[in-house]
DNA sequence: GATTATTTACTCGGATACAGTGTGTCCGAGTGCGTTAGG
DNA sequence: CCTAACGCACTCGGACACACTGTATCCGAGTAAATAATC
């Protein structure tokens, strides 16, 4: 099991979004993060789909939050990439085979999808919990403010 | 993200082998869920591996079970097939670009990897709280017995 | 009749092809800005 | 001097190849049981 690498990109690019005030072009995000660009720029379209950030056409265009940092969700970011369908997907392997159960006497789900289901309820939570601007407080509370500054003026330049 | 189809085998092969006292034949395993044979065996040959089950070789061999099913738990199965790898791997793009963070100052691991982590020992804790033993519980007791006692039987022939 | 060497058929195990999804790339459509001609 | 039309350069958006992991398969090595010959 693994989880598209865009991923990474994209939560990344979202952080350092949130603390421009100004539209970011896609090709200034993959330089900062020394990335392949046209595939950035998919990513960043599957955010622009999912209605998290903004692209703003034409010269001095970029992309931009259409919410406060604190209002969007790292699961946000995820599903929005990685798409919203759960790992594991039941086939219903009962119902199958010479000692299928007969369809009108499942009425209760598969046990083991009941765990999986579950344990991703679990994941999702857990990702759900933790917004982009809580990410870019961490962020800015560990990383020296020269480097920040730096960063800032470079995003600008 | 996806996970290994096979993990659905492998999990309903461990519940039937908790139920089976004999060895248990791969190919009759594979007929019983109507899925590939040869497949099947590979997923049968990674729970091996993970020692789960142990193959009985020769004339009237088959699979059983190393341990009672209380102590095998899902994780187990999960891990021996799908991988114990997290789905998410962090690739420093701190460290990466123009604005690459210096590692000696790298003293903090990435939050964004941080969240992740985290989510990912939700969903292992979650996985880990349920048993084979308490699998195949809950399927003996939502399971007409007709149903099962004509399994065991078709399992045995 | 008991023992033992042999044959046999069956099992699993690892090495080998095929396919689907993720990865990476490209070019075209659309939009805001700067320029310039006109009033 | 102000206004408005024009062209342009830049932006994003969707359509197009490539690669890698997961899927499916096959044949060979090994083992326990059944068999038959021998003591």
């Amino acid at each position: 099991m693994k989880m598209s690498g865009g991923v990474e990109w994209g939560l990344h690019c979202c952080v350092v979004l949130s603390a421009a005030d100004e539209p970011v072009v896609a090709a200034k995000l993959a330089d900062l993060h020394d990335v392949s660009p046209t595939y950035l720029a998919k990513q960043l379209q599957l955010l622009s789909r999912a209605g998290l950030v903004r692209a703003a056409p034409g010269q001095s265009g970029g992309y931009l939050l259409t919410r406060p940092a604190t209002e969007i969700t790292v699961l946000d970011v995820v599903e929005a990439i990685d798409g919203s369908q759960p790992a594991f997907r039941c086939t219903e392997v009962r119902r199958r085979g010479p000692m299928a159960i007969p369809p009108e006497r499942c009425d209760t789900p598969c046990p083991i999808a009941q765990v999986m289901d579950s344990a991703d309820r679990a994941w999702r939570e857990s990702l759900r919990a933790v917004t982009i601007g809580a990410l870019a407080a961490t962020v800015t509370a560990t990383t020296p403010r020269e480097l920040l500054d730096s960063a800032r003026a470079w995003l600008s330049a």
